[in-house]
DNA sequence: CTACTTGCAAACATTTTGCACGAGG
DNA sequence: CCTCGTGCAAAATGTTTGCAAGTAG
């Protein structure tokens, strides 16, 4: 690799393969998003991009999430709060659960919920193309390890 | 058509035995809602009352149907598509499919899918308190008695 | 060099709200 | 009556876009 040793970050590298021309911008947002541990909507994005360079605009954000949920980079979700999240697409789908105390987003994965999704849909004569599940629950308060 | 004297719709009847103030607006909305077969919304919503009392306002509707949810008699429902559609709470849950060729929406019901929902819930040490889940399907095309 | 990208502000779409008036119980 | 509901327009939110100027490839 000649030139400079900084190393590109998973979307970085994403948007390269995809051939997507990489700008400062785009190259900031994508090290944000990638190393976002939750579910951040534009303006947290916006925020944590602008710390790192004040001279990106949230039109720019707006823009760029766009592209690379079309580029299939990202993930939008709307889990009803009015505003869209974003998280980069994992290698493994998987659903979310949202803890309605503390608005805390849970990941979970479960492969018979996957599977009975497409049976459904199938049924009903639909080839299943997406879907869009999110749980709310409320802590349970746990004594112990009990039986179910 | 059954006469119009003293019919309340289903909607009406449920605003009643919560004690709501019945408004000359609300019981429109009550009875475009009641009759409603699709989950239209919010303008759709309007648009239907003001064929029947054009003394109706946009913000009304909006008021209301907050109203109406907030008592569990209606359902919002986020497809997507940027904004809300209404639909009364039904008397067994269903989940919808989208057909993402025409937008049509279907409504089905599946017990096994609804219990492994709460048993993930459960398992993540939450007490599932409410859902969301939306398919969204492409029509397979099946071999028929040439009818379509 | 040239098409694509950006910042800014204005435009948009949906939903909420302040206020004075009007109507329900 | 007195409170609550309503219409209207303005505001609040979240998102998109037109345009002139800048930049990646």
């Amino acid at each position: 690799m000649p030139g400079k040793t900084t190393e590109l970050s998973r979307i970085e590298r994403r948007c390269v393969e995809k051939g997507l021309k990489m700008t400062g911008q785009r190259r900031v947002i994508a090290q944000v998003l990638s190393e976002a541990q939750d579910h951040p909507d534009v303006e947290q994005v916006y925020r944590r991009a602008a710390e790192i360079d004040r001279r990106i605009s949230l039109a720019t954000v707006y823009r760029t999430v766009r592209l690379l949920e079309a580029a299939q980079i990202l993930e939008r979700h709307e889990f009803g709060e009015g505003r869209a999240r974003y998280e980069e697409v994992p290698e493994r789908h998987h659903d979310h659960l949202i803890d309605v105390q503390s608005g805390k987003v849970i990941e979970f994965r479960n492969e018979e919920i996957e599977q009975l999704q497409r049976r459904i849909a199938r049924q009903l004569g639909y080839e299943l193309v997406n879907h869009r599940l999110a749980l709310y629950g409320a802590p349970l308060k746990r004594k112990r390890t009990g039986s179910e």
